[in-house]
DNA sequence: CTAGGGTTAG
């Protein structure tokens, strides 16, 4: 960091500044006469990465900033996240009395999102004397990619009310925060915006248009919109293929997958990602060793996103030594990888692998277990017979020991586990002293339970409950029937059977398939 | 200057 940042040395020929950088402090004499301001000389000092020496440039020329100098510099900020060194770009702003136009004032807002600063971001816009649509967009957009859905949509009512017309940029990001439950009806609203400025077939506005309408499962509409863009590209053709993955159509999926490929869509790394997906929820191991092969004759095998799609896909199919190998092949591996291994043992019953695994990780060190890592531990402690090292591990975290925060789910997967070990009593007092209120699912959890170990007591409670808490689920009736009925109380069976049929409950068709020569058979 | 699709869990 600077230590000495006089603002009035144009005046001397010569001036000594010192400063420390990261590495190592130094002093430096600049002569004055050889950097007129918004020099040559002051770009390449940006594009050598030698931002620090560029501000001190600019602490030189002190009052004889001007906007090209503020650019250069603020780009340079922008592009290396440097936010100290942009907010003396923007005190010196301040101090020397300059009065950015909108254009820097917009460049000042992306530097401060571009460093998680929205609030300051914030501030900048709403003290524009003057904002033009790129300094909204800027800002709705910060919001709509963090995941601040209801900012980005108040932020572009305001904009609206302001009387600035929204441009294919705010569009295609705002879309992206029509989600939730009022989200179809915003991003209705938005689409009916869109038409009658004429933006619908814009190929950024329309596939996050057919994005937002699969992703409130509206997958017909979304497939209108694709069919309408008078061009398809690989992000369009993406978001249609995971439009349709994300909503369990697999097949349909893998088919549209094909048909565009032969149609000759190039693919990428969140096209493959998205095809593996679909091809795990049918464990269809043929296809995705298909899609595999791609993946290894792309450009792009190294990627953990597709690498971690992969190890989950052959767990899904049952390969896990496959996965295994994927993941021990990583030269990088991020939380996810290591979640999705870790699920994958848990999914088959291996608790041992899972603990194993789980000690490996500690032992890295390299990446910090999350939520959804003691998730699968939890679950696969419980499935694979290690059901007091999974309550050691929940103890632990209950301790912070592990920094993850107990969510609700952790509290359910200490219920099973308690309920499959047969320690049915304790796993009714531990939901009783839960931080949390009891879900249907944990309560089912129990009642399963109760079921398998024929705790008619605690089952009858629980059975009860839930009947209460989901009259419309027909499984807990189902568990509720079987458990009367294993300590013959077939009364309370037919009053059961009765109460069911009185509510007109029903059970859900069981659905399979499977893969034989390659060909996927589904049946009903 | 500002923009769209993605991986683990439920």
């Amino acid at each position: 960091m600077l230590r000495k940042f006089n603002w009035f040395f144009p005046y001397t020929k010569h001036v000594v500044v010192s400063f420390s950088s990261i590495n190592k402090p130094c002093t430096r004499q600049i002569s004055l006469s050889s950097f007129p301001p918004n020099s040559p000389y002051l770009k390449s000092l940006f594009h050598n990465g030698h931002l620090k020496e560029a501000l001190l440039e600019m602490a030189v020329q002190g009052p004889e900033m001007r906007f090209e100098g503020y650019d250069t510099l603020l780009n340079e900020c922008i592009n290396q996240r440097a936010i100290r060194e942009g907010q003396r770009v923007h005190t010196h702003m301040i101090k020397t009395c300059y009065l950015p136009p909108v254009y820097l004032r917009t460049r000042l807002i992306v530097l401060y999102c571009k460093c998680e600063c929205l609030g300051d971001a914030r501030q900048m816009l709403d003290e524009m004397p003057e904002r033009n649509v790129v300094s909204w967009t800027a800002m709705i957009s910060a919001y709509s990619q963090r995941g601040y859905a209801s900012e980005a949509l108040n932020l572009f009512v305001q904009m609206l009310r302001s009387g600035t017309e929204p441009n294919e940029f705010t569009f295609a990001t705002v879309l992206t925060s029509c989600i939730g439950s009022n989200g179809l009806n915003l991003g209705r609203q938005v689409h009916s915006f869109i038409i009658k400025t004429s933006f619908e077939s814009h190929i950024y506005v329309g596939s996050s248009l057919l994005d937002m309408y699969a992703k409130a499962g509206r997958i017909h509409e979304a497939q209108g919109v694709f069919e309408s863009l008078p061009e398809r590209d690989v992000v369009s053709c993406t978001a249609i293929i995971s439009g349709y993955a994300q909503l369990g159509h697999d097949e349909e999926a893998l088919e549209l997958f094909r048909r565009l490929q032969m149609e000759g869509m190039s693919s990428n790394y969140v096209t493959y990602a998205s095809v593996l997906t679909a091809l795990s929820g049918l464990s269809a191991l043929d296809h995705g060793k298909q899609v595999h092969n791609h993946v290894l004759r792309s450009e792009l095998p190294s990627y953990v996103v597709l690498q971690n799609s992969l190890i989950d896909m052959y767990s899904k199919c049952g390969s896990l030594n496959y996965s295994r190998r994927i993941f021990d092949g990583m030269p990088e591996r991020t939380v996810i990888s290591w979640n999705a291994m870790l699920m994958g043992y848990s999914k088959h019953g291996m608790g041992r692998e899972v603990v194993e695994l789980f000690e490996l990780m500690r032992e890295e060190n390299k990446v910090k277990p999350d939520s959804v890592t003691i998730l699968a531990i939890l679950s696969g402690c419980s499935h694979g017979g290690m059901e007091e090292r999974g309550l050691e591990i929940f103890f632990e975290m209950e301790n912070g020991k592990l920094g993850v925060e107990p969510v609700i789910e952790h509290y359910g997967c200490v219920v099973d586990l308690l309920g499959r070990a047969g320690q049915v009593e304790e796993a009714f007092k531990f939901i009783k002293k839960m931080p949390f209120e009891p879900t249907a699912a944990i309560w089912g959890s129990l009642l399963g339970a109760c079921r398998v170990h024929s705790n008619v007591d605690i089952g009858e409670f629980v059975g009860r409950r839930l009947l209460e808490i989901e009259p419309e689920n027909a499984g807990n009736y189902v568990i509720l029937s079987n458990l009367y009925a294993s300590a013959g109380r077939w009364e309370d069976v037919r009053t059961l059977r009765e109460l069911m049929s009185k509510k007109a409950v029903i059970k859900e068709p069981g659905r399979s398939w499977i893969e034989l020569d390659q060909i996927l058979h589904t049946f009903c």
